[in-house]
DNA sequence: CTGAAAGCGCTAACAT
DNA sequence: ATGTTAGCGCTTTCAG
């Protein structure tokens, strides 16, 4: 590994100036020919920052640090992960990774990550439930992805719920589907009650009313087949929208066992991945899947506009993500998340 | 944050002989009450070490580098990197993470890591392909998670995948099965002969001869739906062993059209998590998933035993995992991961 | 047995 | 406009 020592040595000149000129502090202060000398001798030898030694001066680290708390086994967070990395890597972050289960030992492992001179926390936490956020995170800049929390001191980035039904349900009454039913979940959540709104909504806004007898909403304990199978003998519904995975396969279920084919007797959009995990489907089946990825980048860019105390332009995505909105705006129903700013108040 | 230099001054004495105390190297060079009165006020103080300064000096830094490559949007490594992550914080390490595209990207990425001064790396690579080891990795401890490479000189953990084909077959002759199919991959794979022979080994076992009319091996785009329905009314297989989830949906179809019932009329067992994302499954599937999570915690295990030169000792796994081989032992058949050892020929 | 001192690679205030 | 210098927190050799 080159140091600024080698690269001084070269160039001819002394380790500050080359510090100086590598780090962009030689505007009127180096003369442009050594600068220029300088940049191009760095460039020779292959130099790169250590950035442990930077670090040790600076405090800032380029690292930040994702605490994800996973339910048992459900890698739920994956694809924030991954979108977050990619923002990171773009404007050269990089990523600790400190998984935990919320025990004791979470505290633990972050403070672990503070030593490691984290420059800002992501917190990502699959639960509809409101939580408080970790105690030890609060001191450092923090975005919080997906977690509904008691108080709102930090920004958050979370799946817009109500676009999700609204769109889906909207997606339905488009493709001329005369009975939309909604298989939704019995657990009275956030997630399910927007969804339902923007289901309502959707309805409303077409000028159709709202039939409660075509929305039913199963337990992970219920008999939720024969709920669903009861739907279909008695309403007869021509579309469905459903609530996640699981819901979608007992429509599915349902429909073969009455020799109905979705995408041609029935239309079905699902919350899920279901279409992806099953990747040849067929018949079609429409899924609008929790957008992961999306929050992930977002989340990040967020957290590294906190960081740097600037903002990172109106358009931090990558192509396929250009429909999201500026990392500062309001998310348009299209985009199936948004950015709830809050001040970000790190408590030192 | 606290420094040796806190600790020092409270103890009265030199920041040397705190290092000396605190890195354990005090045996016979600093007097016992003097090295308990330092670790006591290091106590009390709540010191930690910081690791950058550590590893200006020592050139190593507790950071494992985490580098995989996700076909994209499949977040497959998920679950091996949150064994890794489980592995690694056991042992004091942390995970800097990099999820490449396997583009140029790479390079530059993994350099990054480097610099970081990663103390060696895993690689994971989700794909049944024979692929090289990137050439940025050879030059630190590297172990390989479930890639197929054309040389052997890196340790890998790989699935099982002859016991996975063993063991479902046997499970499902066990349970009485008379017919049992096999619903392929037509890809050619080595997972998919492998898988094979597993089903084929247990046939013989139990003095059953092989019916390759019970075999459908379906692609991605073929009409599988049709070529699986075939298989039910030519055959009337009451057992399935399934490639993957996609091949399991198939079965899971037709016989819903025909009205039958898994766990009742058929017994199905397949690779992948379909009855984990459909976690309501009425009647029941049974899956059998690749073991991500052990495969990353197992492989993080031997990296770290390599990084440090030292064996972890037969039990290095959590309770849960107890089942599994020690680290340096051939796995048994009914862990459905394997460590191929591969002396690590670490080229500097 | 303990402390002083050098230095890992880098930054930044201070001299020149 | 450039160089000198003093650390950041830690390890380790070498004197005492």
């Amino acid at each position: 590994m080159m140091t600024m020592k080698d690269v001084a040595e070269k160039a001819g000149v002394s380790i500050s100036t080359v510090s100086l000129v590598l780090n962009n502090h030689d505007a009127g202060r180096v003369k442009p020919q050594i600068a220029a000398k300088v940049r191009q001798m760095a460039e020779e030898l292959g130099y790169k920052p250590n950035p442990m030694a930077r670090s040790l001066r600076t405090s800032r680290t380029g690292i930040l640090g994702f605490v994800s708390e996973q339910i048992q086994g459900i890698p739920y967070t994956s694809k924030a992960l991954q979108g977050a990395q990619d923002a990171t890597s773009r404007y050269g972050y990089i990523i600790l990774l400190v998984d935990t289960d919320g025990s004791a030992r979470q505290v633990e492992q972050t403070s672990t990550l503070q030593r490691y001179g984290v420059d800002g926390f992501l917190y990502s936490k699959p639960s509809s439930q409101v939580t408080e956020v970790p105690e030890e995170l609060v001191h450092s800049p923090l975005v919080l992805i997906s977690t509904n929390t008691v108080d709102n001191r930090f920004p958050i980035v979370e799946p817009n719920e109500f676009a999700i039904g609204y769109d889906a349900t909207k997606r339905l009454i488009d493709s001329g589907a005369k009975k939309i039913a909604y298989i939704g979940n019995a657990k009275p959540t956030i997630t399910q009650a927007t969804r339902l709104e923007g289901y309502r909504r959707a309805f409303k806004e077409a000028g159709r009313t709202f039939d409660d007898r075509l929305v039913v909403n199963v337990g992970n304990n219920d008999p939720a087949l024969e709920m669903v199978s009861r739907l279909f003998d008695e309403q007869h519904p021509d579309a469905f929208f459903c609530y996640d995975d699981s819901r979608t396969w007992y429509v599915y279920e349902c429909a073969a066992r009455r020799g109905l084919t979705i995408g041609k007797d029935l239309s079905v959009i699902g919350v899920g991945n279901l279409d992806f995990i099953v990747d040849t489907f067929t018949p079609k089946l429409t899924t609008i899947a929790i957008p992961e990825y999306e929050m992930g980048y977002w989340a990040a860019c967020k957290l590294i506009s906190l960081i740097e105390k600037r903002s990172l332009g109106p358009h931090p995505f990558p192509d396929e993500l250009s429909n999201l909105p500026a990392i500062d705006a309001a998310s348009p129903a299209k985009v199936h998340c948004r950015l709830i700013e809050n001040e970000s108040v790190i408590s030192k």
